[in-house]
DNA sequence: TTATAAACGCAACAATGTTGCATAATTGTA
DNA sequence: TACAATTATGCAACATTGTTGCGTTTATAA
């Protein structure tokens, strides 16, 4: 039984991720902890954040993985993040938008765990200002 | 008007894309060429492919890019390819599945461009042999 | 056959993510 | 409060994936 620790430095990455209005990739989190850590230590804190549910990660469209807190997930029974999320082609930032529920239709010989949907496009604000 | 050309090299990277039944990675199509070419090579081939809308190009969860062939559009109405893919959690295979026509629940001020939707989970082979 | 632009090889670089190991820090308990 | 246990960190080194510049080669049209 692993005993969590509140450390200084995951308590600053968890704070910067909850207060983005977007997800973020651990080299914009780095960017942001004004170097109180090593940029390996962000990588382990998002790692045990993950693990612990209080963020989720969704790779976006380019591939680069990209970390957003579950705060959505009031009703517990969303054990799996699958909201989706609006990938950005002009800013590249990652959205999550409220929940989508759809329906699937995959062979049964097929074990689903999770599902992962991601919508390329122009966000509001890329809209405005071209 | 750029002029397309057929290399040998490039034959070869559709075939070994065509032949597999699955989407493969960069890594995985240059170990299967022999040599014939570099793998920057490869990666043009690729963007080139791409382009010429033989091939299709999806982000695996893990944050690799995969090519899978464009076989399954005879529908020519289908410009993105948003079919569903499954990514196997075991051996790590991406694999594309017949269209699913998915209802989207997007904010009218995103400008959607293309859907992306992947299922991660186990596959027919890896639940046969655990 | 030749000219031209496309394709290639090579080297170097960039971004992102991982691992091993010695050291530091947190937390429960005495 | 002091201590022990073990979690967390820093640093260096490495791995993987993808990109760029540039000189050379090659496919194709005329
Ligand atoms: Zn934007
Ligand atoms: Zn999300
Ligand atoms: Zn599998
Ligand atoms: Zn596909």
């Amino acid at each position: 039984m692993a005993i969590i620790r509140n450390t200084i430095a995951k308590k600053t990455v968890f704070e910067i991720i909850q207060l983005n209005k977007t997800a973020m990739s651990q080299t914009e989190i780095f960017a942001m902890v004004n170097n109180i850590c090593d940029r390996v230590t962000v990588y382990r804190i998002l790692e045990r954040l993950v693990k612990e549910m209080k963020i989720h990660k969704i790779v976006n469209v380019n591939g680069v993985i990209n970390y957003a807190p579950c705060n959505s997930c009031e009703h517990e029974q969303h054990l799996h993040h699958d909201h989706l999320h609006f990938s950005c082609t002009t800013c590249k930032k990652l959205t999550c938008i409220a929940d989508n529920h759809i329906e699937l239709n995959i062979p049964s010989n097929y074990q689903v765990a999770e599902v992962f949907l991601t919508v390329s496009g122009i966000c509001p604000n890329c809209l405005i200002i071209p």
